[in-house]
DNA sequence: ACCTGAACACCGTTCAAGT
DNA sequence: ACCTGAACACCGTTCAAGT
C-alpha cells in the first residue's frame, strides 16, 4: 500500500524543462528559485544539489532555445551543394528561422545579451553561419566583419528600442511636435501611409527584414568588390 | 562656534551626480540605494525624500549621458545649411561623437536598453538624426525603416555580442576546431591578419564604423532608387 | 545519494518618527 | 521641510542536518 509520491525524481534535465515553462508563462523576472522549486513541488535548497547556482540555470536555458533552433532550422551545418550566389538568401532563411524561435521565447533576448561565454549550440549555430559566408565567397575577414555588423541579427532579434510601441508620443501631441518635429512629421507621416500594422506603427518582423537585407546586400557588395581587385 | 555638518544639502542634482560618479567608478550593480546613500554621507533613506525610487534615478543617468552628447556634439539641431549629398557624413560623426561619450559610460548602454520611455533628450537627439536624414532627401517612409535598421547604433553603440573578447575559444583549440571548423578557421585567419589589435582579435571602433557605413551607404542607395523612380 | 530547515547577507521600499 | 531608524518582503546562497 505504499502510497509514495508522484513527482518525479529532481534532475538537472527536469529543473531546466520547468524553468524554461516558467520563464514562457511568468517571464524572466518571476523565475526565482524559490519559484522554480514550488513549480517542481520541492525546497528550493533542492535545485543547488542538480545545479552550481542559478547561473547556470541561465545558461542552461540559453542552451535549450539554441537546441531549438537547431531543430527549427534543420540543423547547424551549412546546405549542402549551396551555390555560391545564394549564400545571402541562405542565411536570411536561417536567421528568420533563429527568429521564429526568439518569438516564442520573448525572454531569451535578453538573457542572450548578458551571459558571458558562448555555450556549444551558441558556437555551432554560428559556425554554420560562418560556413554558409565561406560558401559564398567571402573571405575570413570580411566574414569577420561582417558577423560584427549582422551583430545579434545573426541570432534573429535586435534589441527593442523604445520597449514596446506606442508608448512613443508621450503625452500632448503639440507639445512633443514642439520638442521634436521632425521626428513628428514623420511619424504623422508613418501612421497616416499605415494605419493598421500589428501593434503601434511599426511592423518588428518588416523592420527586421528590412535591416538584415541591408547588411546582406552591403557585405555581399564587398564581396563583389573584393573578389575584382582580387 | 555652530560646528556645523560641512556636508552640502541633499538634491536631485546632487543625488543624480554622484549616482553617475559611482556608477562610472564602481559600475552600476554596485549603485545600490545604500552605497549610493554612503556615498553622498546620508542615511539610504534620504534619497526617497527626493526622488520617488530607483528608477527614477536610472532614468535621471540616462539623461545625464545625453546632456553630455549634446555638448558633445554641439547640440541636437541639424547642421545649419547641410549639403543634401552630405547627409551620411553628418549623421555619421554626430554618431561617432555619442559614441565617444558612451565610451566614458561602459555602463549607460545596458541601461538604455532596459528604460522604458525614453527621455526628453533622447527625443531630441533622435530628432535630430532624423533631421539630418530628412536634409539629405530621404523619404519619412525610408527614414522610418533606416531608424529600426541602425537601431541602437544610432545612438553609439551594439550590444556586445560575446561580452569580452578573447574570452571566445574555449579551452582546447584543437576540440574547439572539431566542434566549429569555420569559426575556427576564420579566427586563425584573422589573428593571423592582425597580431595586434585593441585587446584581443577584434577593435570595437573599427568594427563599429564598419557596420555603421554599411547601414549608411544601403539608406543611401535606396534613397537615389527612391529619387530615380519618383 | 538526495533533499530539507534555518539562517546569512544582501536588495528596494514603507512608514512612523524625529528635528 | 528634510532626514532617520526600524522593519517588511523579497533575493541568491551556505551549511549542518535529516532520511
Amino acid at each position: 500500500m505504499a502510497r509514495t509520491a508522484t513527482r518525479s525524481p529532481l534532475s538537472r534535465e527536469r529543473v531546466l524543462q520547468t524553468a524554461l515553462r516558467l520563464a514562457d508563462r511568468d517571464g524572466l523576472d518571476a523565475l526565482t528559485m524559490r519559484a522554480l522549486a514550488d513549480e517542481l513541488d520541492v525546497e528550493a535548497m533542492s535545485i543547488y544539489y542538480h545545479l552550481p547556482n542559478k547561473h547556470a540555470i541561465l545558461d542552461g536555458l540559453v542552451e535549450q532555445v539554441f537546441a531549438e533552433v537547431e531543430v527549427e532550422i534543420g540543423g547547424f551545418a551549412p546546405p549542402t551543394e549551396l551555390d555560391a550566389a545564394d549564400w545571402p538568401t541562405a542565411l536570411r532563411s536561417r536567421i528568420l528561422g533563429a527568429r521564429r524561435v526568439l518569438l516564442r521565447h520573448p525572454w531569451a533576448p535578453n538573457l542572450m545579451n548578458t551571459r558571458g561565454a558562448p555555450g556549444v549550440l551558441a558556437v555551432r549555430y554560428a559556425d554554420g553561419v560562418v560556413g554558409i559566408m565561406r560558401a559564398g565567397g567571402l573571405s575570413h575577414d570580411l566574414i569577420h566583419h561582417g558577423l560584427h555588423a549582422i551583430g545579434s541579427r545573426m541570432y534573429g532579434y535586435v534589441q527593442e528600442l523604445n520597449d514596446d510601441n506606442s508608448a512613443d508620443p508621450p503625452g500632448d501631441p503639440a507639445e512633443f511636435a514642439a520638442l521634436a518635429p521632425h521626428l513628428a512629421a514623420m511619424l504623422a507621416d508613418v501612421v497616416h501611409d499605415d494605419p493598421d500594422s500589428t501593434l503601434g506603427w511599426c511592423d518588428d518582423q518588416t523592420e527586421f527584414e528590412f535591416g538584415l537585407d541591408l547588411l546582406l546586400e552591403g557585405l555581399e557588395r564587398r564581396r563583389a568588390a573584393e573578389a575584382s581587385t582580387a
